[in-house]
DNA sequence: CCAATGTATCTGATATTCTGATGGGACAAA
DNA sequence: TTTGTCCCATCAGAATATCAGATACATTGG
């Protein structure tokens, strides 16, 4: 053998310890007794230490037996961990889902979701991405994730798969402060392009020259969404927010939702779907997941 | 066998991970590179996946033999740590330190020496009580314990082996709202006594009918030091106290040293020693442990 | 194309493990 | 105390698995 110790002798000494006397480990195995006796000798001179005191008529654990025994079922628990990803691998469950969801997507939904699949799928590690516009088509487009929770861009991917999920609302928005929250009518676009719009950068060049909902010439970019919404609140502009994200902004007043000119009041919806490549279709836990995100942030919506 | 995986299958499949071949692998565990291949053929049989991508020239790894590798990785690793828990029992380190520390000695040394004592000795788990008076001897009497950080007894245990730590200073206190505080000269006995002392009483029945610096009629018995020290701060009466723990108090104001009698006004010493079991010496960790406490604790002290 | 290096597979030789039998010790009931 | 039962250690031969070496075939680089 390539060393010493084998994880029968080790499987065969927590059955001994389980069961309580050599004899019925062996019957519990399916061996003969002197077979557990020699395994479990064998360990003991191995290991150098005496695992059982066997001068009473039962075998019972030395201290030193007690404190190898609990490393003796780390490590054949690791083994039992070991193949049950292996099986989980062959029935065709992923063995790892990466998801890469757009900044707009309600995150309460996402963390709801990520907790129900780390019980459901305790062997399947999940990696969840946070990203915006373009950047977060990349991953998908790539492979680096198998999954895409996202809005449609304008120029549609032919080569991805989606399946809608739901709508969820976009408002124009500026502070309390800001002198077009004080507008007092409908604001008409020519309105709006007299002040600066805070808009959300592309980190990727995935749509670079293609702008979204960008209505005034003086644009500041910013790359993340929360700092925009700092920024909104600050009074710096106005810009597009998702509704779930400044609904307490809104009911204490602090940020006021601007009733532009040509969007509806409630404002404009954007369609979330979740995306992937047709060669790396969902497996049982992509699926769960985004059947999962379905139902949570309906019931969330529903609730309200 | 007794279980399809078994550890020179895992070791065999590290082996080729990190050799990059299955005849590097076979090379550095001398064996034949037909019998690696035999090895990883029979694991990959078992757990039923595919473990390696052989079409090149080299073996690569696939997706899913990278996470088993992972958790072959886990295994190997505590298997290694049990036979490097054995060696530790054979050498005669202890596999397992347990220590009962009395409530007055200082808590900052013995989280710094239990720090240190992590690393020194990863392998050996280390088990901390801390109890008062009789209570802390108990567990060293009973072999719970087979070291002691305590203070002397008034009857002395002749069946316990001890080492002088050091000294530690306890005085009297009383809250600055007490009217001891405000007593102004030395504080005869007689005046103590009309007052209400807060005593720690032993859990044990190891002292019982003996008293330690009791020295009023009125007493209020705490089985907790934290609880007598919150008393003590809310003016419910007067006692002892190691200076280390409130000395804090005393520069702000909040407790006040009393000037009794027939104490020293630095405090009646108490010495701390460690207590073992004639036949249960301590062994390298345990020496290594009082070593520490004492070289710890006499650096901060000459530090203030 | 050839040499070097690598992997999969096969076969007999070798080691190890398994089984079944035997002997001795502990414990409980008679 | 005696007896029966259950337990463990040890030993032999039989069964099984592993090992080394040889062979065939694929890949890479000159």
């Amino acid at each position: 053998m390539l060393d010493g110790v084998s994880l029968d002798q080790l499987r065969t000494f927590i059955a001994a310890v389980d069961e309580g006397s050599f004899s019925a480990a062996a019957r519990k195995l399916n061996r003969v007794q002197s077979a557990v006796s020699a395994w479990i000798g064998g360990l003991e001179q191995q290991v150098g230490v005496t695992l059982f005191d066997r001068s009473g008529r039962y075998p019972v654990l030395t201290p030193e037996g007690v404190l190898l025994l609990a490393d003796a079922r780390h490590v054949v628990a690791g083994v039992d961990t070991l193949k049950a990803r292996a099986r989980l691998m062959t029935s065709g469950v992923e063995s790892e889902l990466s998801v890469v969801i757009d900044v707009f997507f309600p995150t309460s939904v996402v963390s709801a979701v990520a907790k129900g699949f780390a019980e459901r799928f305790p062997l399947t590690p999940l990696r969840l991405f946070v990203e915006a516009l373009g950047a977060a088509y990349q991953p998908v487009l790539d492979g680096r994730c198998s999954l895409g929770i996202l809005p449609p861009l304008p120029q549609p991917f032919p080569s991805l798969v989606s399946e809608r999920l739901g709508e969820l609302p976009l408002v124009a928005v500026a502070s309390a402060c800001h002198s077009l929250a004080s507008f007092g009518r409908r604001i008409p676009r020519q309105e709006l392009a007299k002040h600066v719009q805070l808009v959300l950068t592309d980190r990727s060049d995935l749509t670079s020259g293609r702008d979204f909902a960008v209505a005034s010439p003086s644009t500041w970019r910013l790359a993340d969404l929360s700092t925009k919404h700092a920024f909104l609140k600050d009074c710096v502009g106005w810009g597009g927010m998702p509704l779930h994200m400044i609904e307490e902004d809104i009911s204490s007043g602090t940020l006021v939702v601007l009733d532009v000119d040509d969007m509806p009041p409630s404002g404009f919806m954007l369609t979330m779907s979740a995306f992937h490549r047709p060669s790396q279709p969902p497996g049982p836990a992509g699926k769960w997941f985004v059947d999962q995100l379905k139902a949570v942030w309906h019931a969330e919506r529903s609730a309200h």
